[in-house]
RNA sequence: CGCGGGGUGGAGCAGUCUGGUAGCUCGUCAGGCUCAUAACCUGAAGGUCGUCAGUUCAAAUCUGGCCCCCGCAA
């Protein structure tokens, strides 16, 4: 079959890959323009546009799909189908339209669960157990496409944003393959979703990694592996931004009681104990601004902590 | 030239403003204490202070160039 790709961030790259590997042909990719990034400032591109470039495949990287420029081109390209996952911008039902067969989107929720653009992150955030792949016929509303195939997988408590985007990339890539199989012998059934189990997972803001203490531990700890990758849990320390990589729920029992949220109860090899709402946390692995990511007990070596030091907002 | 922090024994930091003996916490090693220990005590090893040049009697410290790491922002 004849495919053109819409693909911009890391979590598309093993798709991009199997098709690339397989008997399907990729007349093109699309992918988000090149942004002014890091230090410096200067202009990046995609991770899928460096997988395309190395594969000498076409890329092209309009500013809005949906203008007519790039309406004209894929016309021109006569795909039989549109694969859409992790690209960026939302499509019209001028370009649905195109592909002579569907377009489709591959989205890291079990639908109608967490539509939007940071599924991964919000699933672990929200302490979900499970969540998994689904692979939808797209519509012109967003995520609410009916349902190809879908597939299930566990979130461990010692999962994060990144581990769990490994492992849904991956199954992605075969649901995505498995998808196009059915597609193209007909086998395939559009379930449409259930729109009263409807949530949504938005983009995430810096200000969504803010800690806040008076949330409980359990909370907090979800936060951190959810946002690990962007924009990091933070708070402050002595006026200076702190970020969290790393953390465990406290059973230590002597600092039981109920003490003012923020608080640090205790230090130790093992990390820095901090008081919420409900429940200890021990901060393992952490980066005060201007430095690199260290160990707790690094940390600890060369800055006075102490006891009784708070852990704030701003 | 987007804004900012930083490079000092193996790790994390202080010292730099106000040049003049290399400091702290931890780790490592040896010994001691202890029923025992990741605890405690004593001692030791380990550093051309990122790099190049300049100023000076004297540079981790002042001046200039270069390299590298990181936070913000996007």
């Amino acid at each position: 079959m004849n495919i053109v790709f819409f693909g911009s961030s890391k979590f598309a790259v093993p798709s991009l890959k199997a098709l690339l590997a397989s008997k399907h042909k990729v007349l093109c990719v699309l992918t988000q323009p090149d942004k002014q990034k890091g230090r410096g400032l200067h202009f990046t591109g995609t991770a899928i546009k460096a997988v395309a470039t190395e594969s000498d495949i076409k890329v092209y990287q309009p500013r809005n799909v949906n203008d007519e420029e790039p309406v004209k081109l894929l016309k021109s390209l006569k795909p039989d189908l549109f694969v859409v996952i992790a690209y960026g911008q939302i499509l019209s039902s001028n370009v649905l339209d195109i592909p002579r067969l569907l377009p489709i989107n591959v989205h890291a929720s079990l639908l109608p669960e967490l539509r939007g653009a940071a599924p991964i992150n919000w699933a672990i955030i929200r302490g979900d157990k499970l969540t998994g792949i689904t692979v939808i016929k797209m519509t012109e509303k967003m995520d609410a496409g009916p349902v190809i195939l879908r597939q299930e997988i566990k979130i461990s408590d010692d999962d994060t944003a990144v581990t769990l985007e490994g492992a849904l990339s991956d199954m992605a890539a075969r649901l995505l393959m498995d998808s196009i199989g059915s597609i193209e012998d007909n086998s395939y059934n559009l379930m449409p979703q259930d729109e009263s189990g409807v949530s949504f997972a938005p983009k995430l803001k810096k200000q969504d990694g803010q800690i806040d203490w008076n949330n409980p531990a359990s909370g907090i700890y979800n936060l951190i592996r959810g946002c690990i990758n962007w924009p990091g849990a933070y708070t402050h320390y002595k006026d200076k931004l702190l970020k969290i990589y790393k953390a465990g729920i406290s059973s230590d029992a002597c600092f039981a009681g109920p003490s003012l949220p923020g608080k640090i109860l205790g230090i130790s090899k093992k990390g820095i104990t901090v008081a919420t709402r409900e429940g200890n946390l021990i901060i393992e692995e952490l980066q005060i601004e201007g430095k690199r990511n260290m160990k707790a007990e690094e940390f600890i070596a060369g800055h006075k902590v102490l006891i009784g030091d708070m852990l704030l907002k701003k």
